[in-house]
DNA sequence: ACGGCATTCCAAAGCGCTTTGACAAGTGTG
DNA sequence: CACACTTGTCAAAGCGCTTTGGAATGCCGT
């Protein structure tokens, strides 16, 4: 069924349908209702690229997938900000595309969905510093929002983030509080702007607390389990152990956890865990008693208002930049308590 | 750059450039030289719209996240699936679509893709028994693969599964073989096709090792970590708690560690874990001691598989149907060891 | 009765591509 | 040198929609 069909059906002229059907004024209400319907009657949906073609725009979003070729990861948070954003784009009649792609062919897909006309707009995923994708946008005149933000990008852009830093440099002095002074960091990949942030929110939280920064206690790496796992193993090798752990991700938090049970420590007694929390669907943290002290953030919640700011900005290309920066949420869990032999334990 | 500019920028007709680009031979290898390396040039990639309406393909392959509106669980098993399959697609020149939607209004986003021509084919993800996506998609002449298989459905469709009933009875015979007798099964969601077929695995190798079928060793639900500390709790507070469970997902099998290690059970000794394990990136379980003695198969190759099934299949429509069933691999881990009280330990 | 003004509808052009059918130019044959 | 073929190219139609610029209809006041 299509348009031509339709409205022959109807005897009314294409213009007549589709406008009937676009909500536009010129038709009366009586004629419009009469399309409405013999429309769902006749289960008619317009033609998805007829339509892009005649308008220009193709209702859909972009989202890129960068897999390191070597390590060939990816992140479940994709998933659920996935789920987040498609809420968002649903309800305003956007499709979701989504591109997997090699690191360094990553400048040529974006090219390509401009020049395809495939997107209206993309997201841009996880933000390197001074990361080079917002001037290619920029460049090729295709819309976007960033998950995050890049330092060192100067022309304004629009973004929405976690404060990373505040949540580090928070959960660093919490745990210093406790009387913590060999806090170990379990970073993402400090490649990206966010783990970047979150070791430097802990770094000034430790000199701040007149704590010394040992780079024996900081780790970087793609945050699996088994890396939290491997990390947390290692540095509890140490002649000088940490007794904390800050970890970048909830996954990497349960590797940690599982380190220490093996070594008959005590999370939360002989071992304290703090991390950061998407707030994933699959590793809930909630409930009454949180397993972990987490500071969290939902990124299903980013995905969705992302999604919005995205479709806004595409509708007014030219409007001013929306930032938005979001304070994660303390959760006090069951994996921390005070240092040992500090106060009473 | 579109097809006009650049063959008037050429001298040439747009059909012979479009030819040319295309690979059609009626054009002499001179000019179609001078076209590639001209449209290289300029950048030019032909608008994706335009070409599917003229030629009435979408080279986009959707796939449908249905959430339950209830829970909104994303599983991460489908990061890592969309992650073989993309790579599959682009290799392919195919898009990949992604619509997120309640489950109720699943059958109406079939139907809309396929009125709106959105996309050529589509994957079934989560096949339920008797699914009647199935024969929605075939009334419709959506071209589909099902991930999984839908027991009850007469009709041939093409479809890749892993041998579920078989690993599970496997995997139950073998925690029997070391002197379990209690053993539990940690479900997924018994609306699901594999779920259903997990279990029936299960409870004919108790049989066959003589051991009796408690349903207060079974559970079913959502495979998230809660749900498996949780469950494990519960059971193991029964007058008969189990010896061993048996996980449906290593997110599920970590919940039940954790539940262990809280309680001070020896993973291994006390109580022994089996679990599938769908390889997923960020929760490895390989390496030289893999954590959880396993039977695996990688839902990112299935993706990968599956995607090249339904490109084959928009293809061919009419081809006959191809069903492929991959045996899971056995992996030997820590987790698992002979049941307390039972020869040496 | 007639011009003016909304109101309601329509024919046709155009979006950027593929593809059909036709046409020059070049090649070989008798 | 005329003939039939191949080879390389093209103009134009068409995919299903939106949108522009009219045109017909009905209603008003004068």
């Amino acid at each position: 069924m299509n348009l031509k069909e339709l409205s022959s059906l109807l005897g009314l002229s294409q213009t007549t349908v589709s406008r009937a059907l676009n909500g536009y004024p010129e038709v009366s209400e009586k004629t419009r209702a009469r399309v409405v319907q013999a429309a769902q009657a006749h289960a008619y949906s317009p033609n998805t690229r007829a339509q892009g073609l005649a308008t220009g725009h193709s209702k859909c979003i972009g989202h890129v997938i960068s897999v390191s070729d070597s390590a060939e990861m990816v992140n479940p948070i994709f998933g659920d900000f996935m789920a987040g954003a498609g809420e968002t784009y649903s309800a305003h009649g956007y499709d979701m595309m989504v591109t997997r792609v090699g690191t360094q062919d990553e400048a040529d897909t974006y090219r390509s969905l401009k020049a395809r006309g495939a997107v209206d707009g993309i997201v841009v995923h996880a933000p390197r510093r001074n990361d080079a994708r917002l001037a290619l946008l920029d460049k090729i005149g295709l819309p976007y929002v960033v998950h995050g933000r890049s330092t060192g990008i100067k022309t304004p852009y629009s973004w929405l983030d976690v404060n990373n830093t505040r949540a580090f440099s928070e959960a660093t002095s919490y745990l210093a509080s406790l009387g913590h002074s060999r806090i170990a960091l379990i970073n993402g990949q400090e490649t990206m702007d966010f783990a970047i942030r979150r070791r430097s929110g802990y770094e000034s939280s430790l000199r701040f607390a007149g704590l010394s920064i040992d780079s024996a206690l900081m780790s970087t790496g793609e945050m699996t389990e088994a890396y939290g796992y491997t990390q947390a193993n290692a540095m509890l090798e140490l002649d000088q152990p940490p007794t904390a752990f800050l970890a970048a991700s909830i996954i990497c938090a349960a590797g940690i956890r599982r380190a220490l049970d093996e070594r008959g420590l005590r999370v939360g007694q002989d071992v304290s865990i703090a991390t950061f929390d998407d707030c994933l669907s699959y590793f809930g943290n909630g409930g009454d008693q949180p397993v972990f002290t987490a500071w969290q953030s939902s990124v299903r919640a980013a995905g969705a208002t992302l999604a919005q700011m995205l479709i806004d900005r595409i509708r007014a290309p030219h409007a001013p930049h929306i930032t938005t920066l979001w304070e994660a949420e303390f959760v006090l869990g069951a994996s921390t308590g005070s240092a040992p032999g500090t106060s009473k334990d």
